[in-house]
DNA sequence: GCATCTATGTATAAGCG
DNA sequence: TCGCTTATACATAGATG
């Protein structure tokens, strides 16, 4: 859309292409804004450029729409669940044993340094937390989940775009 | 862009939401193609519909660009500043005296039940899991992630949006 | 809802300051 | 690196199947 119809291929010229990548960014941005003020939907877009700067824009905030994603990622975020799957990560599967001695669960408990986790974070966002602090903790929470996703990557291509496929077959794309 | 010029505000005819929203939704995606393929920049576009139904779009793909962005919104990554950071979480911000002291520096380490956390997600991402385990770990990461997201939603505005800046000044923005 | 058509408003390529 | 200009390609509003 110029006097001249351009190929859409990689710009070598290093000063075209910044011209062309602020232009078309903003026009993106523009188009995202109108969509969003036409329609009320919610839009996160994350640009990370050639020179891999990071470039945020959203509707209400690129976060907002961010966290509302990774929210929504979990197969099973209720309170119901929760314990169950942290059990069958750790291997105890097997509830009722442990319901019928309470003590033996208890030993079982202490024996277990992995479990305690589980309460930590419960306990921790239930308290009463200076800013700072949450920070700090959201700074942890971001890193493991890149070493998670970094372990997730590393594994098997095949296995993983089948669990990816079941988790999010419900999410449209282009 | 059509027949007629179009204000742009809030669509009420629900057919002609729809509509409009496919139509856009799709425009997006093609300029942000195209930006793609002419500045090699990567991309990455959430979308909420009106109707709450998630939409990904993204070069390479929506989950590679947003996990980038996670591993870099974390201000302090290295591994030589993880214990620091996370003592001054706990208020163990006077080292010195824990370092004079090995025997008094141990007992408080046992003491602080949270502090073996961090110990804990360094050896279970070194450890050789199974995926569908590592698949359960990033659930509950990603719901203490939400928790604490919602936790720093609920504090002060003002103060949050200071503590963002300092977060992420160096991102541009529309 | 989705594809197609056409007229028309918009985004933008190239150029200049 | 910006902003501005202009000609032109492109996106899309409305209509239809």
């Amino acid at each position: 859309m110029g006097r001249v119809k351009i190929e859409i291929k990689k710009i070598t010229n290093k000063n075209y292409l910044k011209a062309t990548y602020s232009k078309r960014r903003k026009g993106l941005c523009g188009k995202a804004t109108d969509l969003s003020r036409l329609t009320g939907c919610q839009i996160a877009i994350i640009v990370f450029s050639p020179g891999s700067r990071l470039f945020l824009f959203g509707h209400p905030s690129a976060e907002t729409v961010i966290d509302r994603f990774l929210a929504q990622q979990a197969p099973c975020t209720d309170n119901d669940h929760e314990d169950e799957s942290f059990e069958s990560i750790h291997g105890v599967d097997d509830r009722e044993d442990l319901e019928n001695n309470q003590e033996e669960y208890k030993q079982e408990e202490d024996e277990m340094k992995d479990a305690k986790v589980n309460f930590w974070w419960d306990e921790l966002v239930g308290e009463q937390l200076e800013l700072h602090e949450l920070i700090q903790y959201k700074t942890l929470l971001n890193k493991l989940r890149e070493n998670v996703a970094r372990k997730l990557q590393d594994m098997n291509r095949r296995e993983l775009c089948t669990i990816d496929f079941f988790w999010k077959e419900h999410i449209h794309r282009c």
